[in-house]
This record gives structure tokens, C-alpha cells and sequence, in this order.
DNA sequence: ACGTAAGATTCTGCTGTGAAGAACAAGCCG
DNA sequence: CGGCTTGTTCTTCACAGCAGAATCTTACGT
């Protein structure tokens, strides 16, 4: 075991060894994680939801929690995202300055679509840097677009936990019609006055490692101008996955 | 993005969220870490000696934090931990009680030794339960017999960052003395007066997924008894193996 | 070789945040 | 349905976490 840092942070480090407990353990509950951490119930319920706010764990219908998508093995997209955001950054600074909306690079983690990064628009009004967040990949267009790309398994596999919270027969007419069109819409979903497109990254083998959206105020939305959109997204996805491709 | 939780931790929540900016970045440096966060830089600095204290981040040479173990994907031992706990923990349980001192299942991730269950031994002076804990792979004997297992390359691309921490010719040595063996000793490595012996559970193709150990108090250790441990060992783990086949 | 700037690390004082105890809610079993 | 166990919510308070300053380290330019 290595020496506790000189400045060590004890609320942290109950955080990180109960989440290292979730990795190991299949599933505990929140009076087990109290007695391994040796703090008290409702501490470790906190700990235990700040875990699940940053996807770290997960709560099963059963009330116990278990490791989040952060902790476990690498999705789909075992892309390195360090690599996807080299090799994508370039395209999306190029979309900006010509459509001058933010765009966005996001990845599939569980049920979750992260935001891996975000390259601003340059008007007054504009969707922020987004890097860094998650959203629930169900209402974002990047997610969509990920989702979209899932067989009918993989999709069932990672709504099996949802519940109510997901009506997975309408979510499935949706991404046929996402498949349709060839890019997704979130129209308001995950923030009031936002409005997206989004559509995945193409690759030859296997899922998508990732998905290009172009965020912008819903006042600017208009969707004469969507083709021209699409087609930007279009040109920019077929160029990241170029670069995407090994030399 | 989820609701914050309503009795949030904002420490938890600045470590959980640099942690899952360290899975994306290549690397990061302190400064910017504290600008990320929006927290000061010796803010920053605690947070990442937590997150490298648990394995969450390493430093490099250069000074700059990259994602550790914990938050990359599988190694090797890309088995579920808790698929590798479940099939183990009967033979552990069976090997203690022939033997009546600890047992423990451990696994690689990166330089670390992580034990991922322990049976404790009934006497009173016993080796305790060290489940969610992390020793250098090179000192534990679990950790050994799982080096011992790896190829020259990425033996050498493990400890690629140990500077002068670890002597490597020396370590080489010793596991190719592991290797002709077939078992590894820790005597009082890890813990004055604590005597262990590590053998790795033998896979069938790649490198073994997890070690088991016995561990008991140097008081205890007797060579002349070390062919009847090894023996116990070679049968556990050989039961281990057996039990991980896919059915 | 020296000076400077940038970035990492260490230290300390203070206040507001994190922990725990109590109360409440939910689930399960006899 | 009642009792028990476990998860969740709320409140109080003291001490732990934060930030600013000082110090250390490293790299670069002259």
C-alpha cells in the first residue's frame, strides 16, 4: 500500500476505495459499503450518490449499487478517446468556423453519452464547452446517433436496468428513424432553448467509436437550413473517421 | 446531465470529475486540473495525490498526471473481477481450511498486486483480510508469479516508469528463479513478519488472469513444509482454472 | 552559468462543509 | 399486519478542506 499523500483529503478517499470496493465486489449495499468504509450510513449514502452522479456506480432495482460505466471494461468504443480528440479536433475547429455553432465529439458510455470535446461558435449567444459532461444518451443527438448504430441486442442489453425511466418501444421507433434520415435531433431535450444534430462517426468494422452533434440556441434553429447541416456533419464525420483509420 | 445529488460532497464531486478528466486527456498538468475544477492549484494538487494514492492517476516523469490502473481498460486479466472472486472464493475457503492460514486471490493492474478476495486463517495469529487492497506486484508473491507470467516486452513496458524504484535485472532474475519454481515468495517484503507464497492460476492461452496466495506470519513459515503449501497451492489453483472454463 | 518564469509542492489559518445521529421511508418475511 | 432490517432524508456543529502565500523544481533563454 502506498504512503497516504501528506495533504490526504479523508471524504475522497472514502469516495475512490468505496468506488475500488464497487469495482470488485458484484453489488453492495449501502449498510456493507458503511461497515468496509467505517463511517456511519447516511455517509456512506452520500458518497454512494455522488458515485452514481458521476457514473462511477449504479443502483439496481433492488437498492444495492454496483460499478458504474466509468469503472468497467471499455465499451464498443475501445477507441483510446485521447486519440479520437486529437484526431477529431482539427474537424470540428473546421465546422465551427464555417457554420459557427458549437460542435461537440461525444462517446457511448453505458446509458450515457459523454462529451469528450466541444469546440465553441464564436457568436455572442452560443451552446458552451461541454467537454467533460455526460448526458443520458437517449435524449442527446450524439447519443442517438450511437444508439442508433446498436443492434437490437446490444440496445436491449443497455436499457435492461431502465425501467420506466426509458420507454424502449418509442426509443426504438426513433432510432430507426434516426437510421433513416441518417442524423439525430435533440430539440430542447436536455436543455430548455438548445437544439442538436448529430450523427455518427462511420466505421468500416464494428460500432461507431464516436458522434460529431452541432449545438446551438433553438432561436437559430431553422430547419430550411438543416440540409446544409447535415450535409456539414456529413463531412466532417467522413473526415474524422479518415483520420481515424490506421496508416 | 444527472441532478446533483441532493446532500452532495464537493470534494467527492471535484475528485470524481477530475478522475473521469484524466480517462479522457492524455495527460494533465496540476495548473490546469485547478482550471478545469475551478478550484486553486494546491486544491488541485491534493485532489490528484488522492486519486494517485488510490490508483486512480499515475505522474509521469514530466510531472504530469495520466489515468491509472483503476480507470483504464482491463488488462490481460480482462475477466470480470467478480466472475474471477465468485469461481475462486470456494477453493480459497477449501485451501484455508486444509490449511488453516490466509488465502488470498490477487490480479495485476499495471505495477499493482490488487487482492480481490481473502479467506482469512482461523488461529488467532493470522494474516487479516487485505480484500480491496494494493501492494507493488513486485514485492507480493501473488504479484510475482503473475510477472513471472509475462513476456520480456511487456514486463519491461510495465515498469517502463520505475526509474530507480524497482531494480530490474534483479527482478528478472528472481522471476525467471519464480518461473523454474513455479512458485513466488514474499518474506517480510510487504509486512515485517508476514511470509507469503503466490502461484499463479495457470491459463490455457494468454497470460493468467489472477494468483492465489497463502500468507501467514514469518513465526509460522517453516521450509520444510513449503512442498506441502506448494502442493495445496498447485491443486487450488488448478481448481480455479477448471472452474473459469467456459461451460 | 545565471536569472527568470512557469508550474508543482508545502504550509497554515479559518470558516463553511462533511460526518454522524436521529427520524423517516421502504421492503421483506413470518 | 407488525416487526425488523436496510435505504434515505434532515439537521447540527466542529474540524476538515480550501485557498492564498511561500517555497521548491524545472526548463528555457541569454
Amino acid at each position: 500500500m502506498k504512503n497516504k499523500p501528506p495533504y490526504a483529503i479523508e471524504s475522497v478517499d472514502h469516495a475512490l476505495h468505496l468506488a475500488t470496493l464497487l469495482q470488485q465486489e458484484n453489488s453492495l449495499g449501502v449498510a456493507e459499503a458503511a461497515e468496509r468504509l467505517g463511517v456511519s450510513r447516511s455517509t456512506a449514502h452520500r458518497l454512494l450518490a455522488m458515485l452514481v452522479y458521476r457514473d462511477f456506480a449504479e443502483q439496481d432495482a433492488d437498492r444495492r449499487y454496483r460499478a458504474g460505466p466509468v469503472l468497467r471494461p471499455g465499451d464498443a468504443t475501445s477507441a483510446p478517446v485521447s486519440l479520437l480528440r486529437r484526431a477529431a479536433l482539427p474537424h470540428l475547429e473546421a465546422l465551427v468556423a464555417k457554420q459557427r455553432e458549437t460542435a461537440n465529439l461525444m462517446v457511448l458510455a453505458g446509458t450515457q453519452a459523454l462529451f469528450v470535446a466541444s469546440v465553441e461558435g464564436d457568436q455572442v449567444l452560443r451552446v458552451g464547452d461541454r467537454a467533460g459532461r455526460a448526458l443520458p444518451a437517449h435524449l442527446a443527438s450524439g447519443g442517438k446517433a450511437l444508439l442508433a448504430a446498436l443492434s437490437p441486442g446490444e440496445l436491449a442489453e443497455r436499457y435492461a436496468d431502465a425501467g420506466d425511466a426509458v420507454d424502449l418501444p418509442r426509443l426504438r421507433r426513433e432510432l430507426a428513424l434516426v437510421r433513416k434520415r441518417g442524423f439525430a435531433l435533440n430539440d430542447g431535450l436536455t436543455e430548455a432553448g438548445l437544439t442538436a444534430v448529430g450523427m455518427a462517426v462511420p466505421a468500416e468494422n464494428g460500432a461507431p467509436a464516436a458522434a460529431v452533434s452541432l449545438a446551438m440556441p433553438s432561436a437559430r434553429f431553422d430547419r430550411d437550413l438543416l440540409p446544409r447541416w447535415v450535409a456539414a456533419l456529413s463531412a466532417t464525420t467522413t473526415a474524422i473517421e479518415e483520420a481515424l483509420r490506421p496508416q
